[in-house]
DNA sequence: TCCTAAGCGAGACGGTACGTCTTGTCTTCCA
DNA sequence: TGGAAGACAAGACGTACCGTCTCGCTTAGGA
């Protein structure tokens, strides 16, 4: 029934993400899963076509998450009373989700899912990027300004979780807006005096 | 003999890069490179213990025919006169190697390769800040500037490349100069300012 | 299950015994043993460790079967009242299992078989030959009589079905008698003549 | 570079019979024969087909020897005169040539050398009977007979060989004689007894 | 409360790729 | 110029996983 069914599910995606975390996701095969979540084989494949579908079910479950509290932000009443910024929710999430984001953003997983990341990531800032400023306004085309915030995004997460490094989510993110979002600002400024003071 | 083997050896790079854009690393078997490359598949192992090999040692070449010339860069006679910035360097040694950059930085390899990548520009970066400014005068960590430039300079030539942007490498080192480079500066400047004036 | 097994298992030793007396075992595959059994290589090694554990394993039954059927004429019920002589049951059984015992006897399997085969004989010839006369009795070892019968009867047998000679297996065995036990009584007999009439 | 060659060949006979004595003939690799001889591998193919050649020439050698010494026995002026019966020549021929002997008779070569040999002796013995008997006079068929001896002469040497039975060759021959030549004797004139002695 | 459909364990099976081993050929180098 | 060295193609080996498939057992949830 029911229960049962969402009990392996989830006794799967915990197996897995111990695994990946142990000896890395290409060297797993489905009969450790099965072994570690205590169930045969075959029932694996009830719920699951392969190992990358249980993969991809997993992490994008929680990035779903993360990004309907992201969206959340943006609801009419909360967009101009300075909520909290996008930056400071995501670097929560990542502290919450430590382990998950770990096996994403560090080395165990076909690169592939990391550029997808990266890239659905770079659109959302140059989506962002637009409701400020006209693309002529900037010094350097917007979708290479996504790809150099999503990268180092990515990047600064990555090294955060795997060198346990001692700062709070909040100061990360306003390590990363000093970095990103600051320099932004100048460069626009910057760009525009260069222009109008030949 | 070894023009024999290192003509064999040539062959199988080819035609790893080739399959790899075709069809993905994972998906590869070895007799498929062994096919393409026309020889047997027993021959493969001869020269490479399995798949991963074989490309980790391309790449490895590559990455290290790409530290060469930039260290060249740093000879003593030519460190003052001005010379080719490192990431002119990098963008136009991407370039020259298009299909082995694509294959390394995009989606198909297991992720640890990039991060080892990224670590090791990373350290390089950081290694180089630290003739220019003492930690205490950052604004962040040094060891987080690292990953945010390595981060976004790898995030932007797997960008440039895939996208295929009609940016020449020096125009590439340029706006990446003003997105990374530049910002630091005024970072430090403003850093400064905002200490000794209270 | 274990009907399943049974089956592949027959399988696997019919396809053998066709196989041997096509094209000899040493040119034999595992695959082409599995493609006439219908199955894929890879069953083949679940049931059996290589292709020599599947011919000793079919030999050996057969051979055990031909065991148990001699000895059952022992049973002390069986013993006085004239039953069938070891011989017939043996041509008996070897007309049975025409197939098996020309791969076993000819010429396709190694060496070794064959002369295990020979000596297991020849210790049961000897061991009955004790019964019936103490060894200073006889005019050569036991153990020579022993391999002179049971390296006729492997000769003869293996002639028989090879030649498809066409006698019945009791004529064989008849004949055999005539051979080989009978000559052994008569050379007690001379012997002992020769000892006490110099 | 005939002496060269020759000697040349000669190491690799040698290396066989040793090797075969020491691990078997079918576990036995190309390179193990000429390492032990001392020599590359391809030398080995300017000289053999493969390894079956090498075995079946040496032995052939070796046979080719003892027949060529029977056959002297039945020249004209040595075939009435009591000269060496061909079973002496044979069992001091086996002493003299004991390993050869020891890898031609005993399980490690495939079966179907000891088969031709069999039938080759076999063919031998029923020529020979031919000349002492007319097929009608024989109780058994003259091919059975011939088996029956061929068989039991294969067995009786092998058994020998291996056990190191301490008999002398002349010895042997002459045990061999009280199995085999006299029981036909007497067989002979028993049938021919109960023939005409209805 | 029982019964029945499901979830599940066990494991045979076909299939594909692996990395290893041996064979026989061929080419290059060396004495 | 003959033999050593060793690259190479070919192909079988035994192993490891995969995804599929029965076959029973158990176990909840609706009758």
């Amino acid at each position: 029934m029911d229960k049962r069914k969402q009990r392996t599910r989830q006794y799967l995606r915990d197996a897995l993400l111990e695994l990946v975390l142990e000896k890395g996701y290409d060297a797993l095969t489905v009969q450790e899963i099965t072994d570690r979540a205590r169930m045969g084989r075959a029932t694996f494949y009830l719920h699951y076509k392969d190992k990358e579908e249980l993969l991809l079910t997993t992490l994008k479950e929680t990035v779903d998450e993360l990004t309907v509290r992201i969206r959340q932000m943006f609801s009419p009443e909360q967009l101009f009373n300075g909520s909290t910024p996008p930056s400071v929710i995501a670097f929560r999430h990542a502290a919450e989700n430590k382990n998950l984001y770990r096996v994403m953003l560090n080395s165990q997983i076909t690169g592939s899912v990391l550029s997808e990341l990266r890239n659905l990531i770079a659109a959302d800032v140059q989506s962002q990027l637009r409701l400020l400023a006209p693309d002529a306004a900037l010094p350097v085309p917007a979708a290479m300004i996504g790809q150099h915030i999503a990268g180092s995004m990515l990047a600064i997460v990555s090294w955060w979780l795997e060198t346990d490094a001692p700062y709070t989510p909040d100061e990360m993110a306003q390590m990363m807006n000093k970095l990103t979002a600051q320099p932004m600002l100048w460069l626009t400024l910057h760009d525009k005096m260069m222009k109008t003071m030949p």
